[in-house]
RNA sequence: UGGGCGAUGGUGUAACGGUAGCACAGCAGAUUUUGGUUCUGUUUGUCCAGGUUCGAAUCCUGGUCGCCCAGCCA
């Protein structure tokens, strides 16, 4: 195996092609134009005169990271690399009670892989944490207590739900028109541990009759005896994700503050926050006011992308780990072998708009045979091996042929495969009774060894139960390296025209293959019961053991890398068969290889099509 | 029942008052030492009803359908 070590961020991406903006671009290149966010100036001065572009991605650690969120990383750091501005990379770690610090771990590397920059030049913007900010964020409920503009309620938490009301029907609590001093009072006695969860909330004092719901005195901070990751005991109150989230984006400079469409209603909310800590304070006091702007977050079809279903099928065993090559978490999906080129690519292609739509898995499926298909070397491994004699090859004797690495990179080179009397096949490609249109071995016909020789079948024997145990043929010796010689009239020799794999029984090496497929059937898995169990797909795993592997596939490996911290396997394309990716669980004797893809295979999709076959 | 948002082929996505285009999928063919790749051709579309206009996917009015919102989750 050569040529495999370089970073995952470099080299055989895809060329970007042109593609009309979409509406955030439109958004930003308005706002660049008008210098509504101002420029770099003095803060950049190698991009002094830059409109000003500051995204972020603003996950909570409290689980994996999904295709889903990879859209939303990429989108946010491609508009920053394109407009010459920054990306931050942000937690927002409100919620100690479901947060945790493996998962910033795998977030970070994740993001990373992806090649989405957020600490070096020129896109890093920095690593953040919502929780480094929560003195700031109480200093602004303090200050807006003291504006009569929030209040400490303390109705328990079903009796808010309670008071909710209804469209048209206003809400109510009964400690709305506390005096401030007193709710300032609470709230520092909240502050201070004085009182038990639950007992009383910070609320806003906004409209209890809005027909925003969001409006209706939202809740701004809650008390949680609880650890936190980052800031472990200091506090016993945690701010609310609304009244939490504005503000992190406004601390960091963000402009452009994008989040997926079920925030729009929250919006409102936002920027009456913002607007309601400027209220009173002079112009060179006031705080930053982001823009948000909402995109439809990625649906692709036969998966599912709810955190707390994924988390399910990790702790019901369904799967075996947030990183299981079925999952379509980004751990899951490089173990698997899928590229951050691909899912760049996939992410560009299916574009930003504000229509909820589902994407067909094939597109994804397709992007990482694109890349793949540029970038894999060509092994040949058999899967399911069946015997073949060739009676008229020397029993003592040994070739070797050079094969080419990849017909799609002549500078891939080749390598040398060892070729003798018994080789291995795959079961499929020989037929006792062939189809029509059956191009592979059968009784007396002749077929292509790839690279190697062509061979006729001449009988077979069968186990008991009747299936081919082994075949007998016969080699051309005239068709060395896999072409007929030219008729004596100069013509072109005869054609064949099937091609098939082959490993040479002698050298061949042994090796698990899992054969990895769609974890679902159903396009919406769980749409038919209202239960996505009842779509699994019992053969989303095949395990596949003592395949053989042409003897260079010694060479393949997992190794780390140190920029990201992940750990990613060789990938080769098995010859007909598909894209495969060495997984960690490989052991020196014996290699597991993952099944990213198969190949397209028009034969099976004929096949399928009549009936008689 | 209130509010917010959306609607273009099978699936995505363009068109910014002036020829409905592109990608994926499908189908047909060519090339091929991978039934892969590549290439060529091709089927299929503006939610409905009115209106404005020489001209409407686009603007206006009214409807229909879909998604989101009543966590001390994010």
């Amino acid at each position: 195996m050569s040529n495999t070590s370089r970073p995952e961020t470099s080299s055989g991406a895809p060329s970007p092609t042109a593609r009309p903006n979409h509406f955030i671009e439109d958004i930003i290149e308005a706002d660049n134009a008008s210098l509504k966010w101002g420029a770099w100036g003095t803060t950049h001065p190698d991009r002094a005169d830059t409109p000003k572009v500051h995204t972020r991605f603003p996950p909570e650690p409290n689980g994996y990271l999904h295709i889903g969120h990879a859209k939303s990383i990429l989108l946010n750091f491609s508009l920053a690399r394109k407009y010459h501005g920054k990306f931050n990379l942000r937690f927002d770690d409100t919620n100690p009670a479901k947060e945790e610090r493996e998962y910033v771990d795998s977030i970070t590397r994740d993001v990373l892989w992806l090649g989405a920059e957020y600490l070096s030049p020129p896109t890093g913007g920095g690593l953040f944490f919502a929780s480094n900010y929560f003195e700031q964020m109480y200093a602004f409920a303090e200050e807006l207590v003291l504006k009569g503009k929030a209040y400490v309620c303390q109705l328990s938490a079903d009796e808010v739900a309670k008071r909710r009301g209804a469209p048209g029907v206003p809400a109510t609590s009964p400690h709305r028109d506390r005096p401030a001093d007193e709710s300032l009072r609470l709230l520092r006695e909240m502050r201070d541990g004085t009182h038990p969860d639950g007992a009383m909330t910070l609320r806003a004092k906004i409209d209890l009759a809005s027909p925003n719901f969001n409006l209706r005195d939202p809740v701004l901070y809650r008390i949680s005896h609880q650890h936190h990751h980052n800031t472990a005991d200091r506090w016993c109150i945690y701010p609310m994700y609304d009244w939490a989230h504005g503000f992190e984006d406004s601390i960091e400079g963000i402009t452009h503050s994008i989040c997926t469409l079920e925030f729009e209603n929250h919006r409102p909310l936002y920027d009456w926050f913002i607007d309601a800590v400027n209220d009173g304070r002079p112009p060179e006091k006031k705080i930053h006011h982001p823009q948000q702007i909402e995109f439809a977050k990625l649906r692709p079809t036969y998966t599912i992308m709810s955190k707390r279903n994924l988390l399910k099928m990790v702790e019901s065993g369904v799967v075996h780990g947030w990183d299981d090559p079925r999952m379509p978490t980004l751990s899951g999906l490089r173990r698997r072998g899928f590229t951050p080129q691909a899912i760049r690519a996939f992410c560009e292609d299916i574009g930003v708009t504000k229509v909820e739509s589902s994407i067909d898995l094939a597109r994804l499926e397709n992007a990482v045979r694109d890349h793949l298909n540029r970038v894999a070397p060509r092994r040949m491994a058999v899967l399911r091996p069946l015997r073949v004699v060739i009676e008229n090859y020397p029993d003592d004797r040994t070739e070797s042929f050079d094969c080419i690495n990849n017909p799609e990179d002549p500078a891939a080179g080749s390598r040398p495969v060892p070729f003798a009397r018994e080789l291995f096949i795959e079961h499929d490609d020989f037929s006792p009774n062939p189809p029509k249109g059956y191009f592979r071995l059968a009784p007396g016909q002749e077929v292509r060894l790839r690279w190697a020789y062509f061979i006729r079948a001449t009988r077979f024997d069968t186990n008991p139960d009747g299936s081919v145990s082994t075949v007998y043929a016969t080699y051309d010796p005239d068709t060395r390296g896999g072409d007929a010689p030219p008729n004596p009239d100069g013509s072109p020799g005869r054609k064949v025209k099937g091609t098939i794999h082959w490993v040479s029984a002698r050298h061949a090496l042994d090796a698990t293959v899992r054969l990895i497929d769609r974890l679902f059937t159903a396009e919406a898995p769980g749409e038919r019961t209202g239960n996505y169990t009842d779509d699994l797909n019992p053969d989303s795993l095949i395990t596949l053991h003592g395949c053989k592997l042409e003897p260079d596939l010694a060479n393949a490996r997992v190794r780390p890398n140190a920029e990201n911290g992940c750990t990613v396997g060789d990938r080769v394309q098995f010859e007909r068969l598909g894209y495969f990716c060495v997984d960690q669980d490989s052991t020196p004797s014996t290699p597991v290889f993952n099944r990213t893809i198969s190949l397209k295979d028009s034969w099976a999709k004929a096949a399928a099509k009549s009936p008689q076959r």
